[in-house]
RNA sequence: CGGGAUGUAGCGCAGCUUGGUAGCGCACCUCGUUCGGGACGAGGGGGUCGCAGGUUCAAAUCCUGUCAUCCCGACCA
């Protein structure tokens, strides 16, 4: 009897619930808190293993077998060429970039039989850049694109959201390899074009969003995120053009610079007790200033320490921003990278006594080499109440241009709902998302460290320029599952479901099963991919997995089959369809697959 | 790395305060009834209670240590 069962599914080439390796969860896994981690697990199509590292059960890898697919196809018509890299490599070659001792933490090191030392690679810049050094040498050679759909590993400090953010995760890298800075941005822009193919195709609602290119170095970066009210990157939009910036990278609109001249003199006042804004701002009301001050006419200066690469002390870096925003201590780092940014401590404070806690201003932070610098909103020409450098004493009308000159504008501040557009002046609005592909020009980073050289036409050597280009796979999964899903399971697009068709036969007797499998066969035959719940059981359950697992059409064999008719149920809007049997195949043809 | 919480059957949980040899729901197996939205009855299998040590006649329960996991933060394509 077991083998009838096997050589059934061989003859129909139906897949089969009742012998799918699958067992769906009526209760939601504890450990999950995102709305697609909890229904990918509970539809059967991953399992955790570890903390961010999962297995991929057969309807999950049918899923990302097929976003994969769909990611090779676009890949392939803008020229790129698949090649495959080993995930295990040996330390020698990261430690040619210096990423053995950058990547610090987050990368996975182990050692062979003989203690030589390797990692499993959290990305492939490296071997790509090898590679192409190895094989070409002329300029006839170039351009040229290579991408691979790998494993890679990234020893998170904290995996989350299930296979959002992994230790072990699949990526589509690619990379080009140009003579010249306009070829870099022609290999860029059709990525560009590429991954709007990509994720069109997946179904995805994203976002182009302009961003910081991270610790791979370069200039030109663009994320796509896919918004979502749980995603983990914060970007802004604006609602009046199209500018769309990660919090990181956004750039801001100023207000107009004023004249110095238009304020009085700056003047210092006692202000016992005041080291808080809002204890400043409650005393200056108290003051005979001549007008109300609110938190946003006071300047803030915070003490943050940087570190350059390869160095081993801190420098300080004073911020100056008013007094109603924070300080966005990665919107800092991301403009600063590869330069590391860290707030103060106490012991920073304890070796400069200039730095009066609660009392900083800017007056004197030159004299005293301590680094100054302001957000652009503090511009040219604006007062500001600040401190005067000594406990208990602060000063108005302190004017940049005139009372102090900073040595330069950081994007410091906290980005807010209503802040300005920096190119039309239009409300910004922050939403939340999850960033599925990063494309940027990584330039001769690699190419220098590793001498990627191409031979002119005139013999001189020409230093290959690259651009980087990533796409979170199975990220991309989950991605499309947290957009599409609703309160009664996974709601797969066509482009990528495990499957077209879930055929549920419901009734007692065999002719719905019968019907249900012959059916499946014609469907089949018609190129259809059939899931068939043959398995026992009353209607309620296999309905339930049916809207679970997500397949965008459930034909439901049952009653009406007497009058030779059965159910197309499309599973996103929930329309259900009688639909005469002998005509099911055509019907569902007449729907894009 | 800081803060909080949790480890008991494949999954979700109770039991722990007040020690007495482990239980519920789902899932799984058998039989019967049911059969269009997570059915019912009867029977059954499955757990060294995270690990180690200690206290005790006796430890899931008390004590010490340790490991792991989850959430928030720091960090991070």
């Amino acid at each position: 009897m077991w083998g009838q069962r096997w050589l059934a599914n061989l003859v129909a080439m139906v897949a089969r619930m009742s012998s799918l390796f699958l067992r769906t969860l009526r209760d939601d896994p504890a450990d999950a808190d995102l709305a697609s981690h909890r229904m990918l697990v509970r539809a059967g199509y991953i399992r955790r293993v570890s903390p961010g590292i999962y297995s991929w059960l057969p309807l999950g890898k049918r899923i990302l077998d097929n976003v994969a697919a769909v990611v090779r196809e676009e890949m392939e018509r803008i020229g790129g060429q698949e090649v495959l890299f080993p995930a295990l490599i040996p330390r020698e070659i990261f430690e040619a970039s210096g990423r053995w001792a950058d990547y610090g933490d987050a990368l996975f090191r182990l050692s062979d039989r003989k203690g030589a030392d390797y990692l499993l690679a959290p990305t492939h810049e490296e071997l790509f850049t090898l590679l192409v050094k190895g094989e070409y040498s002329s300029y006839r050679d170039f351009p040229l694109t290579l991408f691979q759909i790998q494993t890679k590993y990234r020893d998170e400090a904290r995996p989350r959201a299930g296979i959002i953010r992994g230790r072990e995760f699949v990526m589509k890298d690619s990379y080009s390899f140009d003579l010249d800075d306009a070829g870099l941005q022609a290999s860029y822009d059709a990525h560009r074009v590429a991954y709007q193919r990509i994720f069109d195709r997946l179904g995805l609602d994203y976002r182009i969003a302009f961003a910081v290119s991270g610790a791979m170095g370069g200039s030109a970066s663009e994320e796509f995120l896919a918004p979502a009210a749980d995603g983990e990157d914060t970007f802004v939009q604006c609602e009046n053009c199209d500018y769309t910036a990660n919090t990181e990278a956004v750039e801001i609109g100023a207000p107009e610079p004023q004249d110095p001249a238009d304020h009085p003199p700056a003047e210092v006042l006692d202000t016992p007790d005041t080291p808080t804004i809002d204890s400043l701002v409650r005393r200056l009301n108290e003051l005979p200033l001549g007008r109300p001050f609110t938190a946003a006419d006071t300047l803030k200066c915070i003490v943050l320490k940087t570190r350059a690469p390869g160095e081993k002390d801190w420098e300080l870096l004073v911020v100056g921003v008013p007094g109603d925003r924070d300080v966005d201590l990665k919107r800092v780092g991301g403009q600063l990278e590869p330069v590391e940014v860290e707030q103060a401590e106490p012991a920073d404070f304890d070796a400069h006594p200039e730095l009066v806690k609660g009392y900083i201003g800017p007056q004197l932070l030159a004299s005293n080499g301590i680094r100054f610098v302001v957000d652009p909103v503090v511009v040219p020409g604006s007062a500001w109440v600040t401190g005067a450098n000594y406990v208990d004493q602060h000063a108005a009308f302190v004017v940049r241009g005139r009372d102090f000159e900073p040595a330069g504008g950081l994007g410091a501040i906290e980005i807010r709902d209503g802040d300005r557009c920096a190119r039309c002046g239009g409300r910004l609005s922050l939403a939340r998302g999850i960033e599925i592909g990063h494309i940027f020009q990584l330039g001769r980073k690699f190419t220098d460290t590793f001498s990627l050289d191409a031979a002119g036409p005139d013999g001189e050597a020409i230093r290959i320029t690259m651009g980087s280009y990533g796409v979170g796979v199975s990220r991309a999964v989950a991605a499309v599952a947290e957009q599409t899903l609703d309160e009664s399971g996974l709601c797969w697009p066509a482009s990528i479901s495990p499957y077209d068709v879930h055929i549920v036969p419901v009734g007692r007797g065999d002719e719905q099963l019968r019907a249900a499998e012959q059916l499946a066969g014609e469907l089949e035959t018609a190129g259809r991919r059939v899931l068939l719940d043959d398995r026992e059981g009353s209607a309620g359950p296999k309905f339930a997995d049916a809207d679970l697992i997500g397949v965008p059409t459930i034909v439901v064999v049952g009653k009406g089959l007497a009058e030779g008719n059965v159910e197309v149920k499309d599973r996103k809007t929930g329309e259900r369809r009688v639909v005469a049997l002998s005509a099911v195949v055509d019907d569902l043809a007449s729907i894009s697959s």
